[in-house]
Formats: structure tokens, C-alpha cells, sequence
DNA sequence: CTTGACTCCGTACCATGATACGGGGTTTAG
DNA sequence: CTAAACCCCGTATCATGGTACGGAGTCAAG
């Protein structure tokens, strides 16, 4: 039975709950299968979607962008050009994210260091400042 | 009055809403200011602190662990010893996001790159696969 | 053919992070 | 003194991303 999975064996295999992804289905992110019957018959290649679907989650993107994501990768009608250029502002998007995630690093760094020096309370520690160095107008 | 923001002020100061920073109060995110008379007087570095609030925010920290970080900086009553260790957690959580946000990257690059090539119809491409090299199971 | 496991669907509910509303009190400028 | 502008509080509502429930249909093994 390697073609055809249930919503239940689905779930068990991709690590979600059945409803979640009833829920996706609702919301459009994930395609509604073939019904067998009043059942709903799942490709396996299901189970890789919605890891994917996860992933994108975990990294910091919405359910809505996850399935851009995905829809990029699945939707064979689209050229390449379009999904390029989805693909590269995605990218830009992590880009910010990670030199974003870099400064906050930095600034946690210097919290640190500005404690290690000393052992004094942290009265005596100029630390919101610290913090707020970068911090910037938007 | 540099010393004693309203409600309102410090709203527009730190680009907020009013309830927004209720909101926060309610939930213990930020410490209630002394009341002259029945209104909120807030100290000039509340903005800062709301700013930080939301630069966390936008880095993918959740309000609870926003107000985590912030209360690190501003507990006078904590020992550096305790906020290092705090810090230094958050440290690892950030690093560990940064990671995999360079692996997303890389990941929507290799779809990029896998498009770039050729100008045909998607369904050429084997791009799912493409996005689930890294997939990894948890 | 029955029984149990699974599925169907709609609807309700949960947490998080706000945002809005409404009836009242206060404060300040004219 | 009065009216606008602001603040109080409680409560309701919203979006997102699910989770749970319950009554009914279905399928597969014995």
C-alpha cells in the first residue's frame, strides 16, 4: 500500500495530529487528496509535505508562508522565473532574520560580559543600555 | 516632564497602542509605574523597554520570553551570576535558530539554483526532493 | 453480520498577542 | 465652568494555529 495512506497512518507518519491536518486542508495549505469512497486517500509523498510545512514553521515562517513555500514546489504549472522570484525573497527574508538574530546576540553578549567582569549586583550594571544599543527606529 | 510619561505618550513614544501596554501590565510583562492620582506615570525608559519588547518580538522570541529577557536587565535584586546563566541560555537559543535559518537558506537556494539552470515548466524540476535533503526527523 | 477501529463533518474550545468598546472619571485649556 | 481630550477598568472581539468532541458513516476481521 505504498500509494495510499489514510488520514490516520498520514498523522502517524508525519508526527501531526489528524485534525491538523484537516485544519490545513480547511485552510488551503495542504491539497485535499482523492477520496476512496468517503475516505480520504493520501500519496506518500504527503508525508514529506507536511514535514515540510513543520520546517518552515520552526524557522519562523506562518502557516500562510509555509504554504507558499510549499506550493512553490508542487505546483507544476509555474515556470521557474516565478518561482525564482519567490524563492529569492524568501531568501532575502531569512537574511534579515539572521543579521537581525546576529545583533540580538551581540547585545546579549555584551550583557554577558558586562556581568562577568564583575560580581556585583546588577544594580551597578549599565544593562538596559546594553541592550539597547542597536536598537532602531522603525 | 521628563521624568513622567501618561499612558498615551508612551504609546505614541514607543509606537504602541495604549491597550497594547495594558495588556502587557496585565499579563506582568511590564511592571506597573506609580499612579498620581488614578493615572499611569511612566519614567522615561519604559520606551526603551517596550522597544526592546518588540525587537525580541520580532526576532522570534515569544512575549513571555521577551519579558524573560527584559526582566534579566532590569532586576536589580539579581545576582550577575543568575542573569549570565539566563543569557547565555538565550545565547544558545539564538545560535540555534541562526543555524537553522542558514540551513533554510541553503535549502531555497538549491531550489533557486535547480530553476536557474533551465527555463522549463517546474514539473521538470525535482524540486521537492530538493527542499527535503535536510529534512530531519525529530 | 456484527463489532471495533477508523473516518466523516461541523462546531466548540484553547492559548497567544493583541485590539476595540463603552460607561465612567479626570484634567486642562479657554 | 464647561467641553475636549485623555485616562480608568472590565469585557468582548479578533487572528493564528491548532486541539477536542460528538454523532454518524465505513471498512475489515472474525
Amino acid at each position: 500500500m505504498k500509494e495510499s495512506l489514510t488520514i490516520g497512518k498520514l498523522a502517524t507518519a508525519s508526527h501531526v495530529n489528524v485534525e491538523t491536518i484537516r485544519f490545513y486542508e480547511r485552510k488551503g495549505i495542504l491539497k485535499q487528496p482523492k477520496k476512496v469512497g468517503a475516505f480520504r486517500h493520501y500519496p506518500h509523498h504527503y508525508i514529506a509535505r507536511i514535514k515540510f510545512i513543520k520546517r518552515s514553521q520552526e524557522l519562523g515562517f506562518t502557516l500562510k508562508e509555509a504554504g507558499e513555500l510549499l506550493s512553490l514546489s508542487v505546483k507544476s504549472q509555474s515556470k521557474c522565473g516565478d518561482v525564482l522570484e519567490k524563492t529569492e525573497e524568501k531568501i532575502h527574508e531569512i537574511e534579515k532574520k539572521i543579521k537581525d538574530l546576529k545583533e540580538m546576540k551581540k547585545s546579549l553578549e555584551r550583557l554577558a560580559n558586562c556581568c562577568e567582569d564583575r560580581s556585583l549586583p546588577l544594580s551597578e550594571c549599565p544593562v538596559l543600555e546594553c541592550f539597547m544599543v542597536k536598537g532602531k527606529e522603525k
